[in-house]
DNA sequence: GTCTATATAATGATAGAC
DNA sequence: GTCTATCATTATATAGAC
């Protein structure tokens, strides 16, 4: 399913090839790290080759930047489909993590810079995850929650997680880069926490609740204890 | 409560002016794109002096990561108290995002990049969150998990996630960068996630775990419909 | 400890031949 | 379109004076 031509450097242009090659290394490497001499090495062409199809090392970067999002919004080449979806392109890529890597780790690189792409790219994702929050919440499936643009934003960025701390789950389970095992193995947990959460209870949350109203407001002064989300799990005062 | 000396540039060593400086700067626009001139300029000092006193860039990279993971992990001067714990350090992290920004934005740098020392910290904090887990479960506070090293480590991930995508999050509310008022009105939404999860029944963690059942083990063969994680919200099948 | 001056290497980009 | 040769800039790091 979905063609895969994007992948196969056969019988791509000179450009692409160049464009497919500075993919790889500023995955790899970052672009900082990158010269134009080594993509072009990687192009199997000559650096001022490189700088001719792009105009200069920013010019490569905008459209490798431009290529990944595309690809990943579905506005590619082919007449596939109207809209080969987000989620189609996501199940794609983790149907197989070897071979889309390269994407993979571009655009985590590209997320976590200041790269306006990146913006359109996660203010998509973002778009796409509020629209389902809202029908599944409209079809019973979800829960109503208090602030739908706020869960739709953790949501998201929890998706997406993944793909920025890949070396450190990796690590943690052993390995040197995530596997279609480890994510199986993510599966049930995730769901576990997205089906009953992890507290037994409500006293969290009420206690958050209380506290936030006695400030009220979405913007106010500040307190002293104010139970502001912790980098770690939500914990009880103690500790 | 806590001495803030760490964050006065008045009476430092020259060495930890230079110090603060490069974590300023390699926090805010990246190692690479951070010159040792430019240091030496924040610090006032002269470029041939950063090197005499951290041998090189690398060195200067080094004395940060292990000042700020020293710093974070509590192990830090003073003897005001046996273990000023992470959780503590978090929260006076939160109390004044301002101040201790260029401390969060090197550290979200050192988490993305391939660095020993974040591999350390990074350890540190899943540790904790597991045994943290381990408590309150003991305790009734907590739900029995079917996986709890993999629980602990996305609980982990998800914690630190705010610092890698601070930049979107903040972006995502109209914001340059996160504020406490964002981090105020996150903490209803992301405790009711922990409270109650979102979705309204078991019907896709039970179809998961029939799913996965049927493969089995903790690894398997590839399987053409992997329930695998999404990046994006877990979904039903359709979209 | 701190500075200035400099060596040396690498990089992005240009020019011009083919 | 593609190459080779080269320029100009910038960077890290060194050397030696103070």
């Amino acid at each position: 399913m979905l063609n895969v031509r994007s992948t196969e450097p056969e019988d791509l242009t000179t450009r692409a090839r160049i464009r497919d090659a500075a993919i790889v290394l500023f995955g790899r490497d970052g672009f900082d790290r990158t010269s134009v001499r080594a993509v072009a090495e990687a192009a199997g062409v000559s650096a001022g080759l490189v700088i001719h199809h792009f105009g200069s090392k920013d010019g490569l970067r905008a459209a490798c930047d431009e290529y990944i999002v595309d690809e990943f919004l579905g506005r590619k080449n082919d007449l596939v489909g109207p809209q080969p979806q987000v989620a189609a392109k996501i199940q794609l890529w983790l149907s197989d993590l070897e071979r889309f890597r390269p994407q993979g780790d571009y655009l985590a690189r590209m997320l976590a810079a200041d790269n306006s792409a990146a913006d359109e790219l996660f203010d998509a994702l973002l778009a796409a995850t509020a629209e389902m929050l809202r029908e599944q919440t409209a079809a019973g499936i979800m829960r109503e929650v208090s602030d739908p643009q706020i869960t739709a934003l953790y949501v998201t960025a929890y998706g997406v997680m993944p793909l920025l701390l890949q070396r450190q789950l990796a690590r943690s389970v052993g390995e040197d880069h995530l596997t279609t095992d480890f994510l199986r193995r993510s599966t049930l947990p995730i769901l576990e926490l997205y089906t009953h959460g992890l507290y037994t209870d409500d006293r969290f949350l009420v206690a958050a609740r209380d506290a936030l109203g006695r400030t009220a407001g979405p913007s106010s002064g500040k307190g002293e204890n104010d139970p502001v989300q912790d980098p770690d799990p939500p914990r009880p005062s103690a500790s």
